[in-house]
DNA sequence: CGTCTTATGTTCGTTTACGTACATACGCCA
DNA sequence: TGGCGTATGTACGTAAACGAACATAAGACG
């Protein structure tokens, strides 16, 4: 069985007018997205900007020390290299592919030249902009005040949201340096959300057997966020032909 | 000697071309700003955006546990209340006076539709937006790695670029809910820095007595966050009759 | 099937910040 | 000038996460 891949996979493409839509299409390029991938590093010039459609991508932020933290994931609900357009053209972030798939990217001049012509594009990538700035917000909060077991539990679940399997694929080392922890503490956090039966693991892999468990245990943090992209994104209206894939 | 105000002290409105402030001037509404009054609640709907020139305004997120973090300042290089032009109506946030002072509001209406004109308001506005995403960030990533007393220095150095004075008129209780930290955190912390001859403080003061101590034991956020600032707004040319005042 | 890389498990002591309780003293205002 | 509200100082024990070192085992690959 080969994968069909349609650019309406990402929520905001297929947000798009028909005609919005049919302009941008043939610029579009599908890209793989391997895991571990880094599509920007800070400081650099941005040459695209990418819409992921199976992949979700960290954002994260690498101290000196070379400790990190990822401050938001972008799945398919959004798009990378939101300053193109907000006009910095360079990210103090990096961007690293935390689960592997694919998206399409769109070459830096014609995005611009598309949100410069203030359509429906510029409004879904402010909105979807304004959406990555509540979760940040959150998510600075959470790192703040909220234990590694309830942060994990909330990063479980935004990743699952993304996933179309209950399976993650993915190593605790990776987990932690998305959450900008130790590789043993969530050794520990996930260990004791197997014993409770919520998830199970081998190698590599997260399987989440009781969703509700992994509710119960995060903290707020994940239903603020997951209510409030949901309201910023409620009246964004999906064309007709985009539904069918 | 009485104050002169003038919309001119906020950096954007300084930046704005003649035809375009000459248009907001008129409807530019000076507000007093007391320590600690709150200008937003989150979820509710803005009325205004304002433009601090003397005072200092907290982005603050408190969680359901009554814990707050600060996760970014807005003086008079920005804006309060950018989820109006970003599309969101409300924000999650809260925004509580840190310092008290004054600053221009404008009717969110008259706001939108100076953005839509997309003139050099909406390429500023959106200028700022990414300098603020930075500033969330970095925040972010400091909230997870760095120490109280590290985060006290930036906390300092990134207010006390805002005052006029090297003094700022805040109780430690205030400085620690801004960080999310234990009072007594900052009482430890600012000791320190007190002993070491960097600050002095009394009552509800904190004067700054050696800055390039501050940046000695600040972490490298300030520095980024400064610098990141400063490049973002570096093309922003201010017009002639703004530095007269 | 055996080997070797690497993901995961476990255990220490240590550090940092928390939570609580209470002491002290500044400075506003009657 | 005296009193009082409140900002600041100090001192516990406790909890969470860290840093480092090492053991175990899964699974990729020859």
């Amino acid at each position: 069985m080969s994968i069909i891949h349609s650019p309406n996979q990402n929520h905001l493409l297929a947000a798009l007018p028909t005609v919005e839509f049919e302009r941008l299409a043939p610029q579009l390029e599908l890209v793989p997205m391997r895991l571990g991938d880094t599509l920007y590093e800070p400081g650099s010039q941005l040459q695209h900007v990418y819409f992921p459609t199976t992949a979700i991508v960290s954002l994260l932020y690498i101290l000196e020390s070379g400790m990190s933290a990822e401050i938001a994931g972008v799945g398919n609900e959004g798009v990378l290299g939101i300053s193109l357009f907000m006009g910095g053209e360079t990210t103090s972030s990096s961007a690293v592919v935390q689960t592997a798939g694919h998206g399409y990217r769109l070459k830096a001049r014609l995005l611009k030249e598309e949100f410069n012509r203030a359509g429906l594009m510029q409004r879904l990538l402010l909105r979807y902009t304004q959406a990555l700035v509540t979760h940040m917000f959150q998510t600075g909060a959470c790192n703040r005040h909220h234990s590694i077991e309830q942060q994990l539990c909330r990063w479980l679940l935004l990743t699952l949201d993304r996933m179309p399997s209950n399976e993650l694929i993915m190593t605790q080392e990776l987990v932690a340096s998305a959450l900008g922890v130790r590789r043993e503490g969530i050794t520990e956090a996930a260990g004791n959300l197997q014993r409770a039966g919520i998830i199970s693991y081998r190698r590599g892999h997260i399987s989440v057997l009781k969703r509700s468990g992994l509710e119960t245990n995060a903290c707020e943090c994940y239903a603020v966020v997951k209510k409030e992209i949901a309201r910023l994104l409620s009246d964004v209206q999906y064309r007709q032909d985009a539904t069918t894939v």
